[in-house]
DNA sequence: CGCTTCATTGAAACGTTTCAACGCTAGTGG
DNA sequence: CCACTAGCGTTGAAACGTTTCAATGAAGCG
């Protein structure tokens, strides 16, 4: 894999929410990236950890997950190509939940000193990381609604629609459909349900002719239904920087 | 009001997280600040707004939330002395959700453009702002957990706890309790219960010794058992920047 | 082939919501 | 000073969504 391979997700996502200069893009060409294949659950940070180097999705799917009392896992966010999930451990050096991979995937890794150098240097790359940061949050809150306020079924589609627009935007989706590697179990820690009735959900939002599940591929089968039935609306991931 | 009380729970804050040099109290201090009281529910910023100022807590408290399309509400978070719960109004033109005073308050805002000029020549400022920014994201994960996870009797012992020890921190607590001018129904919009449920919940962490609700006041009888009943680590606040 | 993982099913138990009603308290105006 | 009002806290009972447990089937893999 070619470093300009390594870099192109990350340069395309900074590119949109920023005006990145030739400079810019120079200085991050020169940043020291390991990559490496990544199998299935494999741990990349775990909770009470104080990394030096922060993980660069380059292809494939990271999860963000904390275990809490019971034993039972909550995931907290899913991350795609371009993604930098624990970018905050520049700044937060303990982590505080767990990073790990969903599936086979391909991450760069980018130790902390060079990383703190361009931002440092480049006001611009610092700004649209910054940004990246906080539409995540922007994301964790519209989860606290989702698992808070709405029922299983809508949660669900929620979060297949989530998925979907993210994916689209970086084009990775084949029409309506997109693969993504999660067991319903897994969809089941994402919105906070048993695994059982993550099932009956399944089942309800394929006999209504919404969506279908099969073997880590997702496809959409009536989004104007879907979108009505998840209350979703694509503001909160902040997708046009110009806005 | 004095500029110096103005800005004092907001440096104390910056202090705590980053090396401020003389040189980058002198540049806040020049800030162009306007403190104003806000009544109880008065609204800050709402959803599809597009503000030109920061708001800063200055004495009370302001929440954040989000309606979904059942009409119900969804607290996302509660922000206290110090801090600037729409920063991310600078970098993320477009409010995804409301901002609103918790009880009466007093409010300092910030022009976007003077607090730009902050974050570009003090690197100091900009990355204990850009912690904050984070910190604030480590909290909403941890809500996706305690929301998805968690019955609804740990639900509240958690948010209590979260509630104490961050105001411990700033010494705005009077021993085990504190002044939060919160009703049950607001508390139930903040956990994602009923009202009539959250009562119950009180009721029992009543009638368990844990801590008592009265009118604006909340005390914690019993902070070893209620640390059990929430099962809380407060490791996600990332109080010590040293670490 | 047997093993494991994942998806599916039924039935009972559980936590939570909903609805409707009632009591308390503080504030307001006559 | 009292009656009235509004907001908040409290209660009971029935309905609902979801969990739990335990079992079964289907698919993929060494």
């Amino acid at each position: 894999m070619t470093k300009s391979e390594i870099i192109e997700p990350f340069l395309k996502r900074l590119r949109v929410s920023t005006d990145i200069v030739e400079e810019d893009e120079r200085a991050i060409s020169s940043l020291p990236i390991v990559a490496r294949q990544v199998a299935n659950g494999e741990a990349i940070a775990s909770i009470g950890d104080r990394p030096s180097a922060c993980c660069l999705v380059i292809d494939g799917f990271v999860l963000r997950s904390k275990i809490v009392g019971t034993g039972q896992r909550q995931i907290l966010a899913f991350h795609q190509a371009g993604d930098v999930p624990d970018l905050q451990s520049l700044f937060l050096h303990v982590m505080d939940h767990d990073v790990s991979a969903l599936g086979n995937c391909v991450l760069g890794f980018i130790p902390h000193g060079p990383l703190r150098d361009l931002i440092k240097h480049r006001p611009n790359i610092a700004q649209a990381l910054w940004r990246d940061t906080l539409t995540d949050a922007a994301v964790f809150r519209e989860w606290i609604c989702n698992i808070g306020q709405r029922d299983a079924t809508s949660r669900v589609a929620h979060l297949v629609l989530e998925l979907y627009t993210r994916l689209k935007a970086i084009g990775r989706t084949d029409g309506l459909a997109f693969s993504f590697p999660a067991t319903q179990a897994l969809f089941a820690d994402a919105i906070g349900t048993s695994v059982v009735h993550m099932n009956r959900v399944v089942q309800e939002l394929r006999s209504r002719r919404l969506l279908d599940f099969d073997r880590g591929r997702i496809s959409i089968l009536d989004e104007a239904g879907l979108r009505e039935a998840a209350d979703f609306d694509a503001l909160y991931l902040h997708l046009d920087p110009s806005l």
